[in-house]
RNA sequence: GUGGGUGUAGCUCAGUUGGUUAGAGCACGAGGUUGUGGUCCUCGGGGUCGCGGGUUCGAGUCCCGUCACUCACCCCA
């Protein structure tokens, strides 16, 4: 083949569109019924705002952006939309206007990383904001809106995972405390850890390696060190859920990788994938607008990706559980002579509303049978002479095999009344 | 970015220590059935063996490079 999809981008093609609306329907019903409002911020953003939002010492800026240089402008390929969309949010003056918006997008973001199963370089995502509060009481609604996004697609016990990575002060000193706490036994740890220790302190605490764990047991905790603003914040969250009888185990692992979350940050997994469970990830950045230029209001989000979604679903089983959609009608000639009557019919029919085709490759009326019954088509509509003379078209209902002539005036209301019958 | 694995027909795969015209199942096409799909039977069309180079009398098979996919890391959706 001369030619190939990029790397890590690939084709949805017709028989996984399906799936992919599901997916889309899913997330758009459910952001509805919780009252927050699609957005659709542009793809391509100043590179400087990810870089001020993201943070300049992540992986994402450091070596997964997508950028173009065009005039003497640098222009990037969205990471990530929470950035995109507190931009636009600033941009329309909702904080004028109206500072509570509870909005949210489903689109492609890009990130030039090495691709794997559930991992591309553009990747689709459905993520969801609400800007402009503190209310603990959003971030719970945010945990329960992720959380229904994968019971509605047929997921049981999708486990929540949270924790508080306090703002300001209390943060630096608990990664502080962290630091102390470690660094006088670095050496008995494993190369991971050593390279965390330096990239990001408070993953050392996630590392899964039985020495390393141990040596974690008497690490300081996070409560302790949080301010009792910041902890009460965090206990409201955790009753929050409880209230409306969401289970959330406090992980003190959880550390986003971006720079601009604060407070909580939750993720949400299937234990049945096993290790790389996780599914969704999201938490508050109460400082990132202000950060941008406007005010310090606080915001709380989540993505959640599709690519892994589709993952999950498949190992699950569920994803079989959608069912393609067929087209109304399959039109055929019995002979040559009745081609131009099944190119008008099928016009006729198009007008009337029923999704239909129709042979165009010469084929025999066997070979027509064939496509129609391919699983595509409810109905094999056959016209030939006999039916030309009589004014009748052959009507046959393909899953059942039933057959029957019918006056051609009254083919569209016999269709109807069929179709709606789920005959 | 690091380290493994894989790449043969549209799809899933077989192909012996290197040896003649590279095979199967499914799918596709024609016929058995002169106006009828799904079952069955017969026949048939389909291949730059990912791409490029090398070793050899001879390469799908061995070597090197490259691209893609994939798995485990890093990181993350």
């Amino acid at each position: 083949m001369a030619f190939q999809a990029a790397r890590g981008m690939r084709d949805v093609l017709p028989e996984e569109i399906p799936i992919w609306e599901r997916l889309e329907s899913v997330a758009r019903v459910l952001a509805g019924r919780f009252g927050y409002r699609e957005i659709r911020p542009p793809l391509l953003e100043d590179t400087k705002l990810f870089i001020r939002s993201v943070g300049e010492v992540t992986d994402i800026v450091e070596k997964e952006m997508f950028t173009l240089e065009k005039g003497d402008g640098s222009l990037t390929l969205r990471p990530e939309g929470t950035a995109g969309i507190a931009r636009a949010y600033l941009e329309a003056g909702y904080q004028h206007k109206a500072p509570l918006q509870r909005l949210f997008t489903i689109g492609p973001m890009f990130r030039y990383e090495r691709p794997q199963k559930g991992r591309e370089r553009q990747f689709t995502q459905f993520d969801v904001e609400c800007l402009g509060s503190l209310d603990p009481r959003l971030d719970a609604e945010l945990v329960d809106l992720a959380a229904r996004f994968f019971e509605e697609l047929g997921l049981e016990q999708v486990e929540v995972r949270i924790n508080s990575m306090g703002d300001g002060a209390d943060r630096d000193q608990y990664r502080d405390a962290v630091r102390m706490f470690l660094l006088p036994h670095m050496a008995e740890r494993c190369d991971l850890c050593r390279s965390r220790f330096e990239r990001n302190v408070l993953r050392v605490l996630d590392c899964k390696n039985e020495t390393c764990r141990e040596l974690n047991r008497d690490a300081p905790r996070l409560i302790d060190c949080l301010t009792p603003d910041n902890r009460g914040h965090f206990e409201a969250v955790q009753s929050a859920l409880t209230a409306i009888g969401r289970k959330a185990q406090v992980d003190p692992g959880i550390v986003r990788g971006l720079d601009y979350y604060t407070r909580t940050v939750f993720e949400l997994h299937a234990p049945a994938l096993g290790a790389r469970s996780a599914l969704c990830g999201g938490g508050r950045y109460d400082h990132l607008l202000r950060d941008l230029g406007g005010p310090d209001l606080g915001a709380v989000g989540f993505a959640i990706g599709f690519s892994g979604t589709l993952v999950v679903l498949e190992q699950l089983g569920l994803s079989a559980k959608v069912s393609p959609k067929l087209l109304d009608v399959y039109a055929i000639a019995a002979d040559e002579s009745a081609r131009e009557a099944v190119w008008k019919l099928a016009s006729e029919l198009r007008s009337a509303g029923f999704a239909t085709v129709y042979d165009v490759e010469q084929k025999s009326l066997k070979a027509q049978m064939k496509q129609a019954g391919g699983g595509a088509y409810r109905f094999a509509l056959v016209l030939g002479e006999r039916e030309l003379a009589e004014n009748s078209v052959q009507v046959k209902h393909l899953a059942t095999g039933r057959q029957q002539g019918v006056v051609r005036a009254n083919l569209v209301s016999v269709l109807r009344t069929m179709l709606l019958e789920g005959a």
